[in-house]
DNA sequence: GCTGTTTGCGAGATCGTTCTCGCAAACTTG
DNA sequence: CAAGTTTGCGAGAACGATCTCGCAAACAGC
């Protein structure tokens, strides 16, 4: 049964054992010129006989096109980011008939722009990207992508003109920080994630990434309006590795009087809250309160439950994918800058530190 | 500066310009026959000039072989483990040469076959599959594959007779049931993933996926040598959904005299303890003990730290690119059948049963 | 100066498709 | 039955690269 031939059929063999021309077997299969009944019918008999599948590769070559997006990602586990967004985009091209070229450039941009280069050598129809945070984007130009469609995930950057698909972290971090200050919290922290930073720092960055920057903002704002002055703020900016984090976390806790909530951008910061506050023994929502960025199960179901900004990650991949197809398949369509709502999850990891009223 | 040709430059732009055939700038390019060093450094200048990047579907049709694998995984996010386990393949697929088509099959074998073809159609030099739980494997044999490697990763099949990477999950089951014992827990809770279970069930399902049978063998071997009997341990079997294990855990401890201990086959069942626990106001390390498969920074730094048999997912990972690489570049090697070993990791999730010593 | 070898390069095939053309046979129509 | 139209099919080009040949020119040796 299995065939004895070294290659894999080709419409070749279908033809000559159908004994038509390339032509006529490729009608039969495609069916789109004039081949008699009879003839659809023994070419596809053959065809199905000897297990003919058409060499995409070859397709592609023809048709210019591959039906394949290429999709450059930053790997972060324990924000459970990578793994819903990648699902999201991966499930969402499927649907549409497009396979997904996945490369992870882990916040290097040497990597990412090599990333690029071999993608669109491999002809991808599209690209979407989630920039890293460091570097220029140079690579990320119309010029440079031999016109194909690009859409942002994540992370905006504006100078390029192009599709970018975020998410709203500046009003889901506002409404956090009303939250805690609700509640009572008067002394705040603030742990934040940046690139080009060695250990951690109280200084601002000179440039923070877009999802970052709005988070930042964000907090400032909610801690403006709800009147906390700067000097019952504390910031820690810190590169996203566990001893930077942690020892800026060790430094807040160790302040003379230490912040009562703490804010971290995202869930690598959140869990080292959660490390070095149970290392000291501080209860979370008690001791010291938490708020994060990004919800996950874990999250939800821990005792107490971790207040958080819920962003929709698979939202966010669904329309990236969907945009970029958009883009293939018809172009000329006008950039968009998508920023889909965040919710804000209130949970127990933020202590009610208000005078309980009478009666209670 | 930017080419204006509505098509990228191809190899016979540059020949063009260089006044030489394609076959010549094909050599001064890819330096293999005779050429004048003249020439080659004239066609290698007008190449860089002119933006000239070789199109990979074009060699690869000549080549016969893509550079590119296909991956074929089952996202699941609270296990952390496609997420890690995506990364690592990724990574280690670049780092020899290769890029990853990737897609998800959300445990559905019509996905799975489909996928499969999908990528076979697209000319990958070979296929890392984490297979389904269910369904037939017909899709996975030689003959079927066109004669192109496959590796199967965390879920052996043994008849296929192919290279399998896994972990051992048996052993570090077994230990983390001997640990429990040991701690003075005398009535053991068991908490199954299994696929073709409508909510769940105490009774054995036919058949289990090989790292789930590892599991619920491991564990069994660890009672029977703690000469824990049947009538002190509740097994529940349920699908991997929220609704059908919260029920199983929500079952088990209303039994009149409930388990001192859970031992979950993942992270989903665990984390379905953790709910249940938690809005019944039982505390998880005193009230009821929680051991799980596969450790993640969250059951880390939780507190209590969750107890776990870790599994060295990235190595896993790693190693299947590792083994298809070698099939793909120097066909006919031995099938393995590899099993990392796994660790357990005691932490504080599960209780201390034992009257504490006199003295103490 | 004649034969023999090296050097540099181009013509053309090849990978597996799709699709445009043109041609002959089979029909239709008056 | 001649003229026009439809039908079915094959030859060959194209996608963009690589690589095998073979052919000239340049060089070597005697």
């Amino acid at each position: 049964m299995v065939e004895r031939r070294s290659h894999a059929p080709t419409i070749v063999d279908v033809a000559d054992q159908a004994g038509v021309s390339r032509a006529t077997a490729s009608r039969a299969l495609s069916g789109y010129g004039r081949t008699s009944a009879a003839t659809v019918e023994r070419v596809r008999r053959i065809a199905d006989e000897i297990g003919y599948r058409p060499n995409e590769l070859a397709r592609a070559m023809r048709a210019g096109s591959t039906g394949t997006i290429g999709l450059v990602v930053i790997a972060d586990f324990t924000n459970a980011f990578f793994d819903r967004a990648t699902k999201s985009i991966v499930d969402a091209a499927r649907k549409r008939g497009y396979q997904v070229l996945i490369t992870n450039t882990d916040e290097d941009p040497d990597v990412e722009r090599g990333a690029i280069e071999t993608l669109l050598d491999k002809q991808v129809d599209g690209l979407i990207v989630f920039p890293s945070a460091t570097g220029h984007s140079q690579h990320l130009e119309a010029g440079n992508l031999g016109g194909r469609p690009l859409v942002l995930a994540d992370r905006r950057l504006d100078d390029l003109g192009v599709t970018m698909v975020s998410t709203d972290d500046y009003s889901g971090t506002r409404e956090a920080v009303r939250n805690a200050v609700g509640l009572g919290h008067t002394r705040l922290g603030f742990l934040i994630t940046a690139a080009n930073i060695t250990g951690h720092t109280m200084a601002r960055p000179l440039a923070l990434i877009s999802s970052v920057r709005d988070r930042t903002d964000g907090y400032a704002a909610g801690a403006a309006e709800a009147g906390i002055p700067p000097e019952d703020q504390v910031w820690h900016f810190s590169e996203d590795v566990p001893e930077s984090s942690e020892a800026a976390v060790a430094e807040m806790l160790d302040l003379a009087s230490p912040p009562t909530v703490i804010f971290t951008s995202n869930n690598d910061m959140a869990l080292s809250v959660l490390k070095v506050a149970g290392s000291r023994g501080l209860a979370i929502g008690r001791e010291v309160s938490l708020v994060t960025v990004d919800d996950s199960p874990w999250a939800a179901y821990m005792v107490p439950g971790i207040t958080v900004v819920a962003r929709p990650v698979e939202q966010l991949g669904e329309l990236a994918v969907e945009r970029l197809v958009a883009e293939i398949e018809s172009p000329g369509q006008a950039a968009q800058d998508i920023q889909l709502p965040t919710q804000f999850i209130p949970r127990a990891s933020v202590a009610d530190l208000r005078t309980p009223a009478p009666g209670q």
